[in-house]
RNA sequence: GGAGAGGUGGCUGAGCGGUCUAAAGCGGCGGUCUUGAAAACCGCAGGGGGCAUUGCCCUCCGGGGGUUCGAAUCCCUCCCUCUCCGCCA
């Protein structure tokens, strides 16, 4: 959500930013809404006034032992035109928020602007590709190879995008995300947390995936609107939701390994291949709660603690700002992680890490006690740290070597046992 | 799932149709006293919003709805917490 003084009295200005990440504001509609709204809201102010002074002039007469039958009339009349007026300031509010709901946080003045992820801007690389001497495959036929992966089998217990894994590699799989939670628990300083992986429908509004994206989650069957996580961005941030915590209590670093349910409503026929994209994945998640002032220098460390996973298991990545068309709805500004992925020859993302300032928490209501102010929004951020199904595609196809087998990285040595080398049998 | 008891400011907790403009205690901040601190005493202080401008008003007692001239208080509904029973990893 953004500021709603911004949607208020600098509207034009706001509108043309928003216009770099393809949102386009009815400006008239909005003018109009908020012309009504302060007669209405002034107008149904002062009646209320005038019907709690005259209610208590009703209570005062009759236990003065008086009568009070005309001023009863009267208040009931005022009755009406109230009930009116409130009725028309909530509509007129019900149809100013439905919008401001829809509306995407202001781009940072860093942010390139651009309509795609083509005008995304490249900031840096790390390692190189390995060359290899022979053509690398990618992880689904490796997986096939050693018998490890098996999508057949998942398909027939869930349908597409789903994957069964065994034996070595699904330990493999357990070992990044136990070196992932060691790494940023052990030397960044986080807090391991571990939470509901079901959450209702208020909380996904808090991080900006309801109303506007409802399409994207699992909802579950029943009537108490509960949804899958599609991150576990949704229960860490949420947990200053309506909240007014202490200086004392911040900056909050926070860690946690959890699924992630998306119905990747939107992405038909792409990446059908493989376990790159899947309604269920795992990823150790991120995320810090700042004072205002310190958002942007913790975007730095966040991004920072994100690339040291991938430097550890010497995975060649690089990091690009995405652009005002292709940055996520709640992002002021979003650094991507694309790791090196031999089998596809290219960069895929693997990390997201976002400075959301306020967008968030004013959805939330999550602020903190400034002790030179008062009461005022936090700053949220979040990144994957990093998406644990991804790591593991980039680790099999950068470590695969010519006989089908899998060399494992030094740093997860010591979560396989010792093993240096994932083979058939 | 069944039966019962509750949800009030940072915390504890009173209030159960009309000075609730929400008692009191604890905690917090400022001051007096003190070499300093503690204690004691005095004072200050909730959140959100509107209009104006330095003041006035609206709103908030778990959420939503209702009754009433008037609701923290009565009714309906949902959520949450606690106790007992049942079931269960």
């Amino acid at each position: 959500m953004l500021d709603p003084q911004l949607l208020r009295k600098k509207l034009e200005d706001t509108a043309r930013i928003l216009k770099t990440r393809n949102c386009d504001l009815d400006v008239a509609r909005l003018q109009t809404l908020e012309e009504r709204r302060k007669v209405l809201q002034v107008r149904t102010e002062e009646l209320r006034n005038l019907r709690n002074t005259r209610s208590k002039a009703i209570g005062a007469a009759k236990a003065a032992g008086g009568g009070a039958g005309a001023l009863m009339a009267e208040v009931k009349e005022l009755g009406g035109e109230l009930e009116q007026c409130e009725a028309q300031l909530n509509g007129v509010r019900e149809e100013f928020t439905a919008i401001a709901r829809q509306i995407p946080n202001l781009p940072h003045d860093t942010v390139p602007r651009g309509a795609d992820e083509s005008d995304n801007r490249e900031e840096r690389r790390w390692g190189e590709a390995a060359r290899k001497d022979f053509t690398p495959v990618d992880h689904a036929e490796l997986g096939a190879g050693l018998g490890m992966m098996d999508f057949a089998s998942a398909a027939a217990l869930a349908g597409a995008r789903f994957v069964v894994m065994s034996g070595a590699l699904a330990r493999l799989h357990r070992a990044l995300a136990r070196f992932m939670l060691d790494l940023h628990t052990g030397e960044h300083g986080y807090t391991e947390v571990m939470t509901p992986f079901i959450v209702n429908s208020d909380t996904l509004y808090g991080t900006g995936q309801l109303p506007k994206f409802a399409d994207d989650q699992f909802q579950l069957a029943g009537e108490r609107g509960f949804y899958l996580i599609p991150t576990a961005e949704v229960p860490l941030t949420n947990l200053v939701k309506d909240r007014i915590v202490t200086a004392a209590e911040l900056p909050m670093h926070l860690v946690a390994h959890t699924p992630c349910f998306r119905r990747e409503a939107g992405a038909h026929g792409k990446d059908t291949r493989g376990m790159i994209r899947q309604h269920q994945f795992e990823k150790v998640e991120l995320v810090h709660i700042t004072r205002p002032q310190d958002s942007w220098d913790t975007l730095e460390l966040l991004a920072g603690h994100a690339e040291a996973v991938l430097q550890r298991l010497e995975l060649p990545y690089r990091v690009v700002t995405l652009c005002t068309g292709d940055m996520g709805f709640s992002a002021a500004k979003t650094y991507d992680l694309e790791v090196w992925l031999p089998g596809q020859n290219r960069y895929r993302e693997i990390s997201s890490c976002s400075n959301c300032e306020a967008f968030q928490a004013r959805r939330m209501r999550a602020r903190w006690r400034n002790p030179d102010s008062g009461p005022e929004y936090l700053h949220t951020l979040n990144g994957s740290g990093v998406a644990v199904g991804r790591a593991l595609v980039a680790v099999m196809e950068n470590f695969q070597n010519a006989d089908g087998t899998v060399t494992v990285p030094d740093a997860l040595r010591p979560y396989m046992n010792g093993e240096e080398r994932i083979g058939r049998g």
